[in-house]
DNA sequence: TAAAAACGTTGCGCTAGAACAACGATTTTG
DNA sequence: CAAAATCGTTGTTCTAGCGCAACGTTTTTA
C-alpha cells in the first residue's frame, strides 16, 4: 500500500478488516464545512477499518487512509463473519475487538472533554507518546480538534 | 429506583447492566474541572450501565444516575457473561449490544464535531427528538457540552 | 530537476461561547 | 408548609481559538 492510497471513501460499504503488519492507517471523515476529522490512527500491530459500516453494512462515512507506505493483511468480512459464527474462539476474539474499541473511543472522546487545547495535547502526549513526531502537524491536529495554526503554537509551549 | 438515584459511582467496579422499563437513567463523568458531562440517556426500553468497567472490570470512571422515578431490570454481570458464553442466542444480543453502543458512540461523537453550539440543538432535536423537554436544561446542556446559560439562550432562537 | 502545490509557522483582528453575576421561579428538605 | 437550596434566564465582560494572510520550507509532480 503506497502513502496516500485511500482503502475506503465515503458511500463506499465496507467489507475488510485491515491488519496493519507495517506502516500506519488512518481513519476520517469530512465535516459539513469540509474540514478532516481523524478518528483513529492504526499502527503496526492494531487493527484498522470503517468499523460502523463493516458492521452495519451500510454505506461509509469515513475515509480508511494509509498514511505511509504501508503492509496490511487483509481480511474480507464475509470470510471473517462465518469464522466468528462458527469457530468459538474467533467469536472470542470479536467481542475483543468490539469491546476494546468501544472502550477506547469512550477514554478518547471523554478524556478530551472539558479540556483546554494545550491540555488534550499533553493528553495525546500521555496516551500516545510519539504521535506528535510521527504523523504530520495537520494531521495531529485534525486528530486533536483543532487548526494547525494552533497546534503549531502550542508545541512551542511543550 | 428513585429519582437522583445512584447506581454506580466512579471507583466502583461495575457489575450489573441494567434495562429500563420505566423511568430514565443517565451516564455522566466528571471532568478535572468537576463539571459534569453526560455520555448518554437511557430511557424505556433501552439498557445502560457503565460498559467499560463492566467489559475489563476496572473501577468505573463515570456515574449511572436514575433522573426520574424508575423501573429497572437488573441483569448481574457473571450471569450475563455465563448466558454469553454458553447459549449462542445470546452471545448474538451481546455481540449487537455492543456494535451498536460502539456505532451509536461514533454518530454522536463525529456527528457533533464542527458544529456550533446552535447547530448541535439542532442535531439533537433531529436525532432525539424530545429529549430538550424530557430532561432539565442543566442536564441537556451537559450532554451537549454546552454552559446552562449558552443552552438557554441557544433555545429561544429555536 | 525545475515548477507547482502543499505544509508549517507566525502575526493580527474577530467572535462564539465561557465566566461571573443577579434575581425570580421551582424544587428539596426538615 | 416554610426555609433553604437549586435551577432557569438574562445581562455584561472577557478570552481561547479561529479566520485570514503572508512567506519561507518541504513535498509532489511532470
Amino acid at each position: 500500500m503506497r502513502r496516500r492510497e485511500v482503502l475506503l471513501a465515503p458511500g463506499q460499504i465496507c467489507s475488510h478488516y485491515y491488519f496493519v503488519e507495517r506502516g500506519a492507517l488512518r481513519i476520517f471523515n469530512l465535516n459539513a464545512k469540509g474540514e478532516e476529522n481523524t478518528r483513529y490512527f492504526a499502527f503496526a500491530g492494531s487493527f484498522g477499518t470503517a468499523l460502523p459500516s463493516l458492521i452495519e453494512q451500510v454505506p461509509a462515512t469515513e475515509y480508511v487512509e494509509a498514511i505511509e507506505e504501508s503492509d496490511l493483511l487483509v481480511i474480507d468480512r464475509n470470510d471473517f463473519y462465518r469464522l466468528v459464527e462458527t469457530l468459538p474462539p474467533f467469536a472470542f476474539i470479536y467481542r475483543r475487538i468490539l469491546e476494546l474499541s468501544f472502550v477506547q473511543a469512550q477514554e478518547r472522546i471523554y478524556g478530551f472533554q472539558g479540556l483546554s487545547a494545550l491540555e488534550k495535547v499533553q493528553w495525546v502526549q500521555r496516551r500516545l507518546p510519539g504521535l506528535l513526531t510521527r504523523v504530520s502537524n495537520k494531521l495531529a491536529a485534525s486528530y486533536l480538534g483543532v487548526t494547525p495554526a494552533t497546534l503549531s503554537r502550542l508545541k512551542v509551549r511543550l
